[in-house]
DNA sequence: TTTCGTTACGTTAGTCGTAAAGATT
DNA sequence: AATCTTTACGACTAACGTAACGAAA
């Protein structure tokens, strides 16, 4: 009971001819014979009672139809579900984001995303810190654009899209408001503020656990949303690494961006679960990657 | 999406472990990670979360899990129905007869067809002439126990069972009555009885048309039964040839049979339509070959 | 180091189309 | 004679297992 012994099966069924059995199936006349033979081989019965003029199904053939069509038409169905899902690019794509300045990048990308699928609906989802690793693992989100590299084995992420380099966000009081650089090494010297809900191992790729002289790097508050955070550095209850468009998107009287010389560079880049990549998510990576090589880091002003 | 790939899919979503599902599908490991992996390029997304430590389902794969594993099994459950149906020796095998008197073989021969098969039940089914076609071809019996030759394209016959010469039935008040034997010759010389319902060719096979000299011979009224027939008879309304046997069964002080010296001989084989035969009818004809191999004809005394 | 999934490769079996044959009207 | 199904045969593909490899804990 091969698939290509169904469909023929079902063709000839229906057709009650050869001829146009064949041509339906664009295979030979001669394999229809033989597949319809080796069909009733196995189940031990003439299907088909035929002649060189007449081609009817017999009583077994006829109950058989019955049954196998519907079911052979669910099993189909199920497969071009699953298909429309995998490889067509058209259903929903749910982007994640964090922080409403990086939203402008992915509205923009969503923009060119659109008009190559338009049978592809995008769902853009701002989403919190505490978010990030439940978000992908609860298959909330089907990617999401971040500046944290692969944490996970089971997560796959695109090329890097654009980089900027980190600035330290301290208290407009702070003693490092006043100076034109910061290092790692200073973090040492305040409290980092802590996005809640990241695991330790998160946390510790977003912000090092050490200094690169080896002075341990001290957690302060938690908070949960950007706003929360830079109300935080403003009251002065600690300081927070944080990219440098911040600085432009996120200005606040009360707050201070100081560059950093050591700071690992945000690298932004999409990020999926391997498991659940799709040709949706191919071809959204593709439009992102093909956007910023227009256009460069959408969020800092050109350089010269 | 071959038969293999599927099944491979299914069992491997159920197992969620590749050596388990390679031994309860009898293949190769390697067979089954080539299997999910052809199946998941035609879906263009992964079915299957994998590491050498943990299977588990997409959302994708679960899905299509929850589509095709019921229509799969209503697939295969429709293909086992028809295998019953034509394989197997079970579920019901109807076959019919003409005249009381060979019932018994048939019943003989349904009580060895039992013991070989008891899942098998049979149902016996007594019919009158004008049914011989009518039943065949309608699907209302499996098999039909007949002393007539093949006598449609569609049909197919066993072995001769067993065979026995052509009395002619007559009244006891008949010239022919006081005779040791008559001819076909002497058949122009009466009106011959004809079963009704039967077809001009049917009946041409059952009695000739014309004697061997050519002289028509003509029919006289109809009859549905054998009873009816005697009754004929014994009023003298007319002539019918009948299988020796008969002769022992339908004994009557009316009625007297006079041997044929050229009648042709009753034949007595199964017949059934080719494009319904089964494993039961395939089954139901040995059991009767081997029943006459070993007994003899059933109905005439054993001969010295 | 053990367990488990993947890749490589050579053998084997089966698929397929062309063309000739057989059957039916 | 024309139409339609079946059989024969040769080229080719893919299914399969063994064994080596790679990754994870």
């Amino acid at each position: 009971m091969e698939r290509r012994e169904i469909e023929t099966f079902l063709a000839l069924a229906e057709e009650l001819h050869f001829g146009r059995t064949a041509e339906r199936l664009h295979v030979s006349v001669a394999m229809v014979s033989k597949s319809v033979k080796k069909l009733e081989r196995a189940v031990g019965a003439p299907l088909f009672d035929r002649s060189s003029r007449r081609v009817a199904l017999t009583p077994i053939g006829s109950r058989l139809y019955e049954d196998v069509q519907p079911a052979y038409r669910q099993l189909l169905d199920g497969f071009a579900r699953a298909v429309a899902a995998g490889r067509g690019v058209e259903g929903v794509l749910r982007v994640g984001f964090l922080g409403t300045a990086v939203a402008r990048f992915v509205l923009e990308v969503s923009e060119e995303f659109r008009i190559r699928h338009p049978d592809c609906r995008v769902e853009l989802i701002e989403t919190s810190y505490a978010d990030v690793a439940g978000l992908l693992g609860g298959d909330a989100v089907d990617v999401l654009l971040l500046a944290i590299p692969d944490f996970a084995p089971d997560l796959s992420s695109g090329p890097v899209l654009f980089s900027e380099p980190a600035v330290l966000a301290v208290s407009a009081r702070h003693p490092f408001a006043r100076r034109d650089a910061v290092s790692l090494e200073d973090l040492a010297r305040d409290k980092v503020l802590r996005p809640r809900g990241l695991t330790d191992e998160l946390d510790a790729l977003t912000v090092p656990v050490a200094t690169p002289a080896g002075r341990p790097i001290e957690r302060g508050d938690g908070f949960s949303t950007i706003q929360e955070m830079l109300a935080l550095i403003g009251a002065g209850r600690g300081v927070f690494p944080v990219p440098k468009h911040a600085s432009l998107y996120d200005a606040r009287p009360d707050v201070v961006y100081v560059p950093m010389t050591d700071g690992l560079p945000y690298e932004w880049r999409l990020i999926w679960r391997t498991a659940g990549e799709t040709n949706r998510i191919r071809a959204f990576a593709a439009a992102a990657r093909d956007f910023v090589a227009v256009n460069g880091n959408p969020l800092l002003p050109a350089e010269e």
